[in-house]
DNA sequence: TTATAATTGAGAATTAATTAACAATTTAAG
DNA sequence: CTTAAATTGTTAATTAATTCTCAATTATAA
């Protein structure tokens, strides 16, 4: 498709959209103007047009949008109408946490393997997971075709583990370690620096009581 | 100070900056030219120089900048030059991820106190920090004068927590549940939307797909 | 059936962010 | 000491993002 590029401030958007929506949706609401979710997310009406208009328009002049419908679009905007696979690297709290965070699974999102290189974890289960050795990361990607690896290891392991990713052909990785880690384009690459995180929030505070 | 405000776009590009010099710093480079660090950080020299700008500019023309001298400005700037303390409410996998991680500690986030509702966890330890009942954690935050609380619980559970939180003096809430909190405009929030930022990765995925 | 109110989609206007350009300054070499 | 090269800080130009406006359309009430 030759679809003209949209910004990641608008895909940025997206997911929050989405929150908001499967909100409604179990509420039992049925239709919602811009205006209205503008007052309920804080965003402007005009902004929430527009962002939906980069699609094509999901809205009726003078009905306003069908909840159902706009979840169900936005759901298919993001891919997560669709099952990913995933495997977590490096089995320690955060992967831990990760793994056994149930939202994911309910997105479509399935956990299906777990890999760490200190021998203490291999065979211990995380739900229904056993934790692997690393050396057999590569085989098992590449045999169940794993589209997306979170990186839940130091940032030193980080950049060569990337790198072993790349060629045994995951598409995507989910990188918690605090590098930047450089792939061939073909591989998406979404940071989590949590570090950077906390750093926002320390200027914040600071700026407040500097005023 | 009647400092001018500064866009949250360069603040949120800061934590890079001090990693890189950070990185810089430590293999003994001591002075640096935005033009070299545009190479590094595959940012634009032109951006480099907008950004310190704002601060009042660090260099000195002909010469560049001074690593070390960036480096201290920036983390002044990022208030992680002064000790914060914190609480962690949550003491899950998520919980205990970010109470290990040393880098905080090293950045001058001191882990004083972790909280949970549920009883199995009472007293036991998380680094030397014994896991106390949720209900102790309003007088803990007084009388300890606490700066920051990690909000490392279901998304139920810490609308009512930020609003506790709140009249307890908190200043800041590093917000990892999944929902939006509402809080006075005296107290910082940083939201870690863990799933938006899969959501974004599997929207890369799909477009990179499609083209 | 008609008129009125509501509401989108789209284009224009505005504001914000990024990049380019260059004078002023400093370093460093001859 | 003089000159050439390097490099910032700053202003201008450009591009991107957001907000405003309103014609076109639809829903709803009379």
């Amino acid at each position: 498709m030759a679809d003209k590029e949209i910004s990641q401030a608008v895909i940025g958007r997206l997911p929050r959209y989405f929150r908001y929506l499967g909100d409604l949706k179990e509420k039992g609401v049925e239709r919602i103007s811009s205006q209205e979710l503008s007052d309920i997310m804080k965003v402007t009406a005009s902004q929430i047009r527009q962002d939906f208009n980069n699609f094509g328009g999901f809205g009726q002049q003078g009905y306003g949008y069908n909840v159902n419908y706009l979840y169900d679009e936005i759901s298919k905007i993001l891919g997560i109408d669709k099952q990913h696979s995933l495997v977590i690297i490096g089995a320690g709290h955060l992967g831990k946490a990760i793994a056994g965070y149930t939202n994911f699974t309910r997105r479509g999102f399935v956990f299906k393997g777990a890999f760490d290189c200190n021998p203490e974890l291999y065979g211990t289960k995380i739900r229904d997971v056993e934790v692997r050795p690393v050396d057999e990361m590569e085989e098992f990607v590449k045999k169940n075709q794993i589209e997306i690896a979170v990186l839940t290891i130091p940032k030193e392991q980080a950049v060569p583990m990337a790198h072993k990713l790349a060629e045994c052909g995951i598409k995507a990785i989910w990188n918690f370690a605090h590098v930047d880690l450089e792939v061939p384009n073909n591989i998406q690459v979404e940071n989590v620096h949590l570090s950077d995180s906390l750093m926002k929030l320390s200027y914040n505070i600071n700026r407040y009581e500097n005023t």
